[in-house]
DNA sequence: GCAATATACTTGCGAACTCAAATATTAGGC
DNA sequence: GCCTAATATTTGAGTTCGCAAGTATATTGC
């Protein structure tokens, strides 16, 4: 039986595994993994926006998925839907002021369960695998 | 902001990656990624049989996960039920030779799809990130 | 032995997705 | 300037899960 393929699988399980702790980890701030991330990119994203289909890209969901995540997002306002004056068919999300309060407070669980699970690797083996997790996916392209 | 921080996020993501291209890829046979692990499961274990608990530990899912997984599998007789004369309270599951045959087919799609999607990595970073991997989720234990 | 507890499994219910189709808008060919 | 094709988003329907509760059986304390 091939490496290539015992790797592939516990690649698979080590996510799903992954996710959940964190899933757990993050309940107490009423977030999901999802809605981290999104409040991830968002945060680094110029002016704190960004066209619903380029969220779903970098954070690996469908346009759908991204249309129903955000809907309970806007209610609690910690994301708002703008409008582009160049493309009337986009919607852009930005990060609210409390949504980025929010995040913030996220974060500090989220580093501290990433330490919490990735503790156990050493230096280099965190740069092999964050070098070897980048490299598997391609990097998303972006257009101006 | 840290590496470990980015390294999760990565392996999260590259977890969703490589199930969503291993499930089309794995289509055209009719079954899906839980439904192979179930069968790789199967297949190595001692009489091609085990608790249905057991597997649940083993692909990553819950018990009742396993049940409704299963319902199908049983249906199409690619798996069956059986009574545990010690135990009233479990049913083993067991691969039957259709299962077995069916497993041999996906395989081939299967050792094709690993060596496609983890062909950009050599043998060093494959090594690392098979370790890497078992070490993060603890090996599963096993009572005879 | 028998009550209390633990274990194996199933079922009801809801959450979080995907895909395909519908809608609205833009961009290109000519 | 149209007609066609491409793009961005939403909506409908269906799938795949998890969690909590229910059922059946086994184990333990005493």
């Amino acid at each position: 039986m091939c490496k290539a393929q015992q790797t592939l699988l516990a690649l698979i399980k080590l996510g799903q595994h992954l996710t959940r702790k964190l899933e757990g980890q993050l309940s107490v701030h009423g977030i999901s993994v999802s809605e981290l991330q999104v409040m991830w990119q968002l945060q680094q994203a110029p002016q704190h926006a960004l066209r619903r289909i380029d969220l779903a890209a970098q954070i690996g969901l469908s346009a759908s998925g991204v249309t129903r995540l955000l809907l309970p997002m806007e209610k609690l306002h910690l994301v708002s839907r703008q409008a582009n004056p160049r493309d009337a068919r986009v919607s852009m999300v930005k990060l609210t002021d409390t949504g980025l309060e929010r995040f913030n407070d996220a974060m500090v669980t989220f580093a501290s369960t990433a330490r919490q699970l990735l503790g156990p690797l050493d230096e280099q083996q965190l740069d092999v695998l964050l070098a070897g997790a980048r490299q598997l996916q391609g990097e998303p392209i972006h257009h101006a």
